[in-house]
DNA sequence: CTCCCTGCAAAAGTTTTGCACCGCT
DNA sequence: AGCGGTGCAAAACTTTTGCAGGGAG
C-alpha cells in the first residue's frame, strides 16, 4: 500500500481529503514506514510549511488508525509512535544507544512465524491478527563507538 | 531467577530490603512474568495491605529497572509496562479486545530468530542484544463473544 | 547514626475533549 | 448546504521531581 492507495481507501471510505490529511498520509507513508512519533509528524508537517494543531495531529492519527492505515506503535520514551500500515511484513532494529529505529524486512522469518501462529491458535485458542518483532542492541554507528 | 535471587541480588549490591520493596519484587515475579502496569502493581500492593504512594511505585521500578530485574515493556494504552528479567526467554500475546497480556513460552520459534539474528549482524552490521516478539488478536475468551 | 527510601505536593509532559467555525464534497 | 475536519483552550492522565521525615543496616 502505497500513498494513493492510502488516500483512494479514504476516499472510497467517504472520508474527506483536506490539504492536512494528504500530507500526514504523504509523511507517514513515505517516512520508509518508520515509526513516527507526534512530535516527529509535527515537524514533518512544518517543513512542508503547513500549521498544524497538534490536537488534530493526535486525532488524524487515530483516525488513521480506525480506518486501518495507520498502526500504534509501543511508547518509547512515554510517547506514542505510529506508523504506516503498508502490507508488507517488516520488523525494527531499536538501537538502544542513539534510540533510532530502522526497519528490516521480515524475509524468511516470517514462515516460521506462520508456524508458530497456528500452534498458538490450536494450543491456547488465542486468535492471532497481527503480530510484531523488534530486535534491540547497536546499530553500526553505535557499535562502532561513535 | 525467582523471587529469592532478585532480592539477593539486591542485597549483593547494598541495597536495602524494605517491606514495600519485597512486596514489589514478590509481585512482578509472581505474576507468571506477566507485565504489569503501575495500576497493577498499585492494586497488587493494595491486596497485600500495604500502602504505597504511585510515586514510589515509579521510583521503585525504574529503580529494578537500572539494577537490571525488570524491563519496561510499554505496550499500549498509554501506559507503560513492567515484567520481571527472569532470564528464559518468552513472548506474549496481546489480546486487542479486553487488553489483557499473557506469556507465551517462545518454543522453537527461538532457533530461527537466532539464524535471523545472524543474518541481520552481517547484513546491517547491527549488533542485537535482545528481542521481543509479540502476538496481537483476540484470546479466548473474546474470540468467543464475551 | 547515616543515608537510602518514602510520602506528599507540585511540576512537567502527553493525550483527550468540548466547542465554535471553516471549508471539502 | 451539510457535516466532517480543525484550531484553541482546558481537562484528564501519566510520569517526574523536590523536599523533609523516618526506618533499615
Amino acid at each position: 500500500m502505497k500513498t494513493e492507495d492510502a488516500t483512494d481507501s479514504l476516499k472510497r471510505q467517504g472520508c474527506r481529503i483536506t490539504a492536512c490529511r494528504r500530507a500526514m498520509i504523504e509523511i507517514l507513508f513515505g517516512s520508509d514506514c518508520r515509526p513516527m512519533s507526534v512530535l516527529d509528524v509535527e515537524a514533518a508537517l512544518r517543513t512542508k510549511k503547513l500549521r498544524v494543531d497538534k490536537s488534530t495531529v493526535y486525532r488524524e492519527l487515530s483516525f488513521l488508525c480506525e480506518r486501518g492505515l495507520a498502526r500504534m506503535m509501543e511508547l518509547r520514551g512515554g510517547q506514542a509512535y505510529f506508523e504506516a500500515v503498508t502490507g508488507d511484513h517488516h520488523h525494527h532494529l531499536v538501537c538502544t544507544k542513539c534510540k533510532t529505529v530502522s526497519e528490516i524486512s521480515a524475509g524468511n522469518l516470517e514462515a516460521s512465524i506462520r508456524r508458530f501462529v497456528n500452534r498458538i491458535r490450536k494450543a491456547e485458542r488465542f486468535v492471532v491478527a497481527d503480530h510484531r518483532v523488534e530486535f534491540f542492541g547497536l546499530c553500526r554507528k553505535c557499535a562502532l563507538g561513535k
